[in-house]
DNA sequence: GAATGTCTTTGCGCTGGCGCAAACAGTCGG
DNA sequence: CCGACTGTTTGCGCCAGCGCAAAGACATTC
């Protein structure tokens, strides 16, 4: 799904650009200006008047909310090649999240009529967007129904179940998440607190599952973590069944 | 934003086709297969291979989610006018949610393929088409941020303000939620249970906040409500100030 | 109008997870 | 090498909300 590649080298990895013709790209891309922004810098802030869309290039894009009292939520990251901040331009909105780059990007920006325009000219363009949306539409449902549904520690299984799947790479001794994230990040993606997510990863490296640094995790048994996440019997009992 | 109307007039008022000139809205139109669901069927399960992109016409559907334990979320409710189900058929994906009838429905359907090639015809369409998404996907961000930081007395006041502007009736003592939503559905709009909903209810009750019958209820002060979704000082001060 | 089923309320006990505070690493700059 | 930060761990107390159980209210059927 995600690229792995840190950096897009053409074109053709763009998500919003699939199934045109290479000249047509060129077109679309042309019309559209580059992008910089470094570290800890933000590409916009929430509520701010939404004018671009962006496509990321390079780097990658960490998408938060903030609540009314100031306390923060992840909702996603954005690897390059993906569309971000996008949609609410079409219309005259504002941005319903913060964009900030988590490290150094690059991306494209389009302004929203010129856009608009693209998309009635090259309809695939707004047929693409669609899918990325409604994609992305379905995970936030999901895990939705998770934070409703499910406690906390398998909402923390799953959230390093995605990050591997994101950011994972592989290393003898397991997978490292080749993120730099803080248990505040884990915890703001995982609908948690920091404390419950420490004393989480305390426990499961006691247990041998992950071994933990300072904000960076390699995970030894992903699939003892999946087995947390679905709730299947794992390897070591939890619990005794109540006698007869 | 969305109909007040239970039954809808014409197609001027379908989401999916605004900006189109009426014989364009008629050929779109033809396209579909009509398609009537009675209460408590379903247009599709959580799981179906995704087939057609519903708009519906009349009656309101219910979008829910399901645990692999069995426990339901609801998402959200499609009023007269919206798509839905929509766009998982555009690619050859399967439904991410069940989508059930609260009253009788009569739907316009279009499978993937006759849709896509329409939206490539008419990418007003598409457009429209992302619009929706887009302010349903900020919908979802929204109330996921809310069941993350949020406790539960103000996700329940908040469940209660969106219902009002959803289905809110004028009436002399108040707002009625003119929808049969019992305890347990309240609960699953909300991310709570049914007993927490219970117990607020009565309170809210005692205080003249609401009036609550079977499956109904009454928001005689709304914007008691909103004090309570927005954590401002209520009328009637929940606290004294520890002493100095 | 008795009977049956569905929905709602409320008492009760329990516990998962929160959140403070304080100690404990690593990391960085000079 | 030292101090100052920034991030992490852990003990401790507490309480919001869960979930069972049992009773009560309302609807529906025959």
């Amino acid at each position: 799904m995600a690229l792995p590649a840190e950096s897009l080298q053409s074109l053709q990895q763009i998500d919003l650009l699939q199934g045109l013709r290479a000249a047509e790209q060129e077109v679309v891309a042309q019309a559209a200006r580059r992008c910089r922004v470094e570290q800890e810098a933000s590409f916009f802030q929430q509520g701010d008047p939404a004018v671009f869309l962006y496509v990321l290039l390079k780097g990658r894009v960490k998408l938060t909310q903030l609540t009314p009292e100031g306390q923060e939520v992840i909702l996603r990251f954005i690897a390059p090649g993906e569309m971000f901040g996008g949609i609410a331009a079409l219309g005259d909105a504002s941005y319903p999240t913060t964009a900030e780059a988590s490290k150094d990007c690059l991306a494209l920006a389009w302004d929203g009529q010129t856009m608009t325009h693209l998309m009635e000219r090259y309809p695939r363009i707004a047929l693409n967007a669609l899918k990325r949306l409604a994609a992305r539409l379905q995970e936030v449902q999901d895990r939705y129904r998770e934070l409703a549904t499910e406690r906390v520690e398998r909402r923390v299984a799953r959230t390093f179940l995605r990050l591997i799947r994101q950011a994972g790479v592989k290393q003898e001794g397991g997978v490292l998440i080749d993120l730099t994230l803080s248990r505040q990040d884990l915890a703001e993606m995982s609908g948690t607190t920091l404390f419950t997510v420490s004393r989480l990863l305390s426990r499961w490296e006691r247990e041998g599952l992950i071994e933990s640094k300072r904000k960076r995790v390699l995970v030894c048994r992903p699939h003892a973590l999946v087995a947390i996440a679905e709730d299947l019997p794992a390897n070591s009992p939890p619990k005794e069944p109540s006698e007869p």
